[in-house]
DNA sequence: CCTACCGATCGGTAGG
DNA sequence: CCTACCGATCGGTAGG
């Protein structure tokens, strides 16, 4: 976007404050000291507390959709578009990890139409990753027993709790998280003990 | 809990609000309106907001306990503990809606003693699954492959993201939907096409 | 359960 | 970017 920096820094700090605290819970107040400024003074860079919400919001959807698209219009094979989005979604979310917690927690505290462009961004973001299942369904390449809708709904319930629980400190480097997932996801948590031997008996 | 039923009310329509447009959001008046009577009334009935807050937590997270507990110290087999933890997780989110997005969501906006309370609870429920984890990969039923901290992680997300998308008048039953993401979450969104081939002929 | 009221704080504006 | 200020609303209390 193109702002000033020192809207820029308002936006990052309120980010800061809001993934903490809530929205709701921080005061223009709160963030103005955060500047080592007066809360007056905020309202020459923003025209409201809510506009700053919006903004933060509107960027970090930008980044989701931003780094999906390309990935889900490209021609790699669709299991390598799956590792590709895993991966593209872990950078978003621990490269902005202030921003993710209040994309997934605090959008709620929008009004009126904004509200409605947050849940139509969110939506589109979910169609592409809708589309890549059922591309790997349809190439053969992803558990056939799998409904297109809960295999979607549980890949994004694993990518969009990862702002609750990551830490940058951790042990993991963001590409080795989403290597993980991805592979926890495919291969599955059970051994396949049964449907292995059913398998290579009917095929013996 | 040994509430009164005036009490058990006001909480579970705390309970509705607060889940809808966060605590921080609603106002006292806004639950005194709903109940048809004065916010000054509302103090006969309890000794502060955030005591209604906590109310709602600790009952939730009593209810997450409840159900998780006698299935993790039973002597189900592995595999049947973790069926029935995923089962008993979704009743208890999809039976208590309201609580259970407020128990994900507000948490927050406690303060001192309690949210350290809070937090216990949470560290203990998630110690549970930890325990049906390990207990799964000791006895050869869970692929050996998964770090037994990440395919906990990876069951909590899937579980924890229900209350984002489950709804009342959709088409399965918690226990259809308990089905489903435990059946795929052992079995994989993969079709491991490559791994029974190899394993295939290493056996033949 | 009510009316009446409290001080504190809220988001935001005026004017420089 | 500041001081000074606004009306509205906040959670909560007093007293009945």
């Amino acid at each position: 976007m193109t702002h000033s920096p020192r809207k820029d820094q308002i936006i990052k700090t309120a980010a800061r404050l809001f993934s903490r605290q809530g929205y709701h819970a921080t005061s223009v107040r709160d963030l103005a000291r955060e500047l080592d400024l007066k809360g007056a003074s905020l309202y020459s860079h923003i025209s409201g507390k809510e506009d700053v919400l919006w903004h933060i919001l509107e960027e970090a959807a930008q980044q989701f959709l931003g780094a999906i698209e390309p990935i889900a219009i490209s021609d790699m094979p669709p299991l390598e578009k799956l590792r590709a989005a895993v991966r593209a979604h872990v950078r978003v979310v621990t490269g902005n990890l202030d921003a993710a917690t209040v994309y997934f927690h605090e959008w709620k505290a929008l009004q009126g139409e904004r509200r409605e462009q947050f849940l139509a961004y969110r939506r589109a973001y979910e169609r592409y990753w809708r589309q890549i299942v059922e591309e790997g369904l349809a190439a053969g390449v992803l558990n056939p027993k799998a409904d297109p809708k809960f295999a979607t709904l549980l890949l994004l319930s694993a990518v969009n709790w990862l702002y609750q629980w990551y830490r940058p400190d951790g042990p993991l480097s963001p590409d080795e998280i989403a290597e993980r997932f991805t592979t926890l996801l495919l291969e599955g948590l059970g051994t396949h003990a049964e449907e292995r031997t059913a398998e290579t008996v009917s095929i013996a």
